[in-house]
DNA sequence: ACTATTCTTTAGCGATCGTTCAAATATTAG
DNA sequence: CTAATATTTGAACGATCGCTAAAGAATAGT
């Protein structure tokens, strides 16, 4: 008898990579616009394998979600000056207008299935949770770190629409400001 | 000889009713997702008659935007007490999650054509110097307005994707009130 | 009644959508 | 070398996409 998983073929492609190639298109594009053609062409493979991999159009979506969070994501640990360097990583000049994937998907929301809403916006809460942490034992903590969650998700925005950097770092400096941060 | 533009059959629907239904389903859906046939279907017509109507999908849409502005936007005289009213009617509890029309498409941006990413940040900056406009003469106005005109586009953000209403009112709260202005 | 003009309907265009499937290919155990 | 398993390619599936062309229906001037 032959042993079940160790007699095959091996994917002749990297899982990452190509989520990360998933990751980059739906960033840009939306979920909506990008097509499996398109994910397929980026990825270097054919769509038998897509589907052989990720099960649909959607799983991989859901999966590209959580590769961007691990991958894009700060991972800052908690305390005031962990918020201004998220503040600080959103705003640099190097980020190209593509904002978030999570704020993008938020948006889009409707036209996704509902697990996929739902990992979304339980990811928003996550951030704002994060910023509570960040400011424990301060005065208004809640309701500063809803306020400033707030700001990373409107700078997200205003930059997928073109906003110049010098305007969302004004942005991320008042919310810091009003709320008792410093900058730097 | 005939006049050109008096012989002639007239539409059989209503322009302006048609464009509601646009601008309920580019609401809901958004532009990408949000075909023409729904469209056709939801204006009660035929696809013939969309294309002599609107010459483009893409068309069409531009005209729910400008339909939109001119029904759903509060018309509001400026000054302190108007920032305050915007926050009111945009966290009003009938709202329904969809957002704002302005937002959504400014998130869809790169997936539409270049006049109409133009209008929608046009759209967006005008709301900004409008707040500008409302907190004339008082300390950091232009700094406060930005900041404000970001916390609308995050609540309408957080309104899609699910915050409860709450919530948006205590966002809208806490940034009135850094910013020195009253609730109601 | 006749003609000109514009709207409406209807059917369908080519292209692309997400997805599936069979055949070919590669990998490993016996 | 053969059998077994997994992945690959490549071609298609039906459905839908945005859009258009032709014919019928309505309106107004002659």
């Amino acid at each position: 008898m032959l042993h079940p998983t160790l007699v095959a073929r091996s994917r002749d492609f990297d899982l990452d990579e190509a989520l990360d190639a998933a990751v980059d298109l739906f960033w840009r594009q939306g979920y909506a616009v990008t097509s499996v053609r398109q994910l397929c062409e980026a990825m270097g493979i054919q769509a038998g394998s897509f589907y052989a991999a990720f099960e649909s159009k959607e799983a991989c979506f859901r999966r590209a979600l959580q590769r961007y969070v691990q991958v894009q994501l700060p991972a800052l640990a908690p305390g005031p000056e962990a918020i201004s360097a998220w503040f600080r990583a959103i705003t640099a000049a190097s980020r190209g207008g593509k904002g978030c994937l999570l704020v993008n998907s938020a948006v889009e929301s409707p036209g996704l299935d509902e697990p996929t809403q739902i990992e979304v916006s339980a990811r928003l809460r996550g951030l704002e949770a994060f910023f509570t942490a960040c400011l424990h034992g301060r005065e208004s903590a809640k309701a500063n770190a809803e306020l400033l969650a707030a700001t990373v998700v409107s700078i997200h925005v205003l930059a997928r629409s073109g906003a110049s950097t010098a305007k969302l770092r004004r942005i991320a400096a008042r919310a810091l400001e009003l709320t008792g941060l410093d900058v730097r």
